[in-house]
DNA sequence: TTTTTTTTTAGATAAAATCTAAATCCGAGG
DNA sequence: CCTCGGATTTAGATTTTATCTAAAAAAAAA
């Protein structure tokens, strides 16, 4: 895994000690957290990062695709820094956030003429965990 | 195409002005619009809807699967009362938002065990008309 | 019709994201 | 290593989006 410095120089941005945390922060929270998520994290770690500086990264290192930026139906926009292939699944019982791997042939071609930057594949449900143990149906 | 009455009936609500407004409204504008989009829509068209009942009206829509709650990327939650199978695209050029025909084939099994509620697959990046027209890359 | 339940309303509140302008930090050039 | 100017960060205000509340109105049931 790139180190959060190396990350930064090649999304051409300054290398500076709160948007190192916040990487970090990424890369050792794999939950998918919100904005909130990993200021709330960075608080009690007391890191001294601001809420703005939490937005300003994300949204920095997201213009350079080095994180995605998912919402994924629960309303929150949510954080990925793992960028290759995958689709993603949000138990309605726990909550949770799962990385679902995904073949090449799994992704749908579109018709010609559109010009995909970025796809997004997510799924709503129960997890194999929570599945048939007496959760409440939808 | 069934009538506001008739899918108030289905989804078991009772049926009011307010609700047939927001289910007419949603047939008559397939842009996949937003709460505040159909709010204001029903505001130039004197309807006297409030923006809460707005709200309502979409959550208990959603609830019984009349209609999809669509999060595509631009940080809004819209609304889709086609419910048939399909993929969605956003342009980043013009902001309009497609619905792209979907096979039975192009959709993705999930490993063993998990239960799926439901499925989205959205795309981002430039829509045939804007494609390759000295629109700013992203 | 009368009563009970459901729905709607406007405005308040909460949550999520962005903006602002002053203070601080980073790093290129010396 | 030090300085300087642009880039970044900050706290708090503001905006945007969504939800809550309790009274009024409408719909359903009796």
């Amino acid at each position: 895994m790139k180190n959060s410095r190396e990350l930064l120089a090649d999304c051409g941005l300054n290398c500076t000690k709160e948007r190192m945390l916040v990487i970090e922060y990424l890369q050792r929270h794999r939950t998918h957290p919100t904005a909130e998520g990993i200021y709330e994290g960075l608080c009690k770690m007391n890191a001294g990062v601001s809420r703005a500086t939490v937005f300003n990264t994300l949204k920095s290192l997201s213009a350079q695709k080095a994180i995605l930026t998912l919402q994924i139906g629960d309303g929150a926009t949510r954080y990925d820094i793992y960028t290759t292939r995958h689709a993603h699944f949000r138990c309605l019982n726990c909550g949770k956030i799962e990385d679902i791997p995904m073949k090449k042939e799994d992704v749908m071609q579109l018709p010609l003429g559109y010009e995909v930057c970025q796809s997004d594949y997510h799924f709503t449900g129960y997890c194999p965990e929570c599945s048939g143990k007496g959760h409440i149906p939808v």
